[in-house]
DNA sequence: ACGATGATGAAC
DNA sequence: TTCATCATCGTA
């Protein structure tokens, strides 16, 4: 995916995310996965998104043009892979928390599966091998982590409350949680 | 149900 | 400087 598909309202990219596959390359080899689950953190005043605090060196990112990746730790041991969104000045970003089909492929073009499913953002960034170094990092191949075009499965999409932000007042049932249920 | 474990931001 | 908070996970 090129800029552009990361430069349009949150919720779309998140909806848009579901079915793509997830790239990310180390050393050569090569992981993927589709990505099956994502939540949108849109705007200033949302009080669930980091960026609600304004900016500081954590969020500051997200303030940012979109296409670029957001990682932070949380709990003291579990990374989060976000992906910005919207154009210079709004903040919002969008959370992966989930892929299915996860493979390797040492040529990158033979891939091997590993297991079902990599559930939970904090599982995913573990299994894919994403830590802080990729902080602020562009979307893209050069970068070692991207996201493309995924393969042709029906699916459909189920929306809920996004997890774990009870603290966020009225903003803590919008619907903009995003799940892929294969049919 | 709960503890592990440390960055973050706000208050002082 | 301290303090509460936390987009989680694994074990129980």
């Amino acid at each position: 995916m090129d800029k552009r598909f990361f430069l349009r309202d949150t919720r779309t990219v998140a909806r848009e995310l579901l079915g793509k596959y997830l790239y990310r390359e180390i050393n050569g080899i090569v992981f993927r996965g589709i990505i099956s689950e994502t939540e949108a953190y849109h705007g200033p005043e949302d009080l669930a998104c980091h960026c609600s605090k304004g900016i500081t060196p954590r969020t500051e990112i997200m303030f940012r043009e979109g296409g670029r990746i957001y990682v932070y730790l949380i709990y003291g041991m579990y990374y989060m892979l976000n992906f910005t969104t919207m154009s210079d000045g709004f903040p919002a970003a969008v959370l992966i928390r989930g892929v299915i089909e996860p493979e390797f492929s040492e040529n990158a073009r033979d891939f091997i599966p590993l297991q079902a499913k990599t559930d939970g953002p904090g599982k995913l960034t573990k299994a894919f091998q994403i830590d802080k170094k990729l902080n602020t990092q562009l979307i893209h191949p050069s970068t070692g982590l991207w996201v493309e075009k995924g393969p042709p499965i029906d699916f459909k999409i189920v929306t809920g409350k996004r997890v774990g932000v009870d603290y966020a007042g009225e903003w803590k049932d919008k619907p903009w949680r995003f799940l892929l249920k294969k049919s």
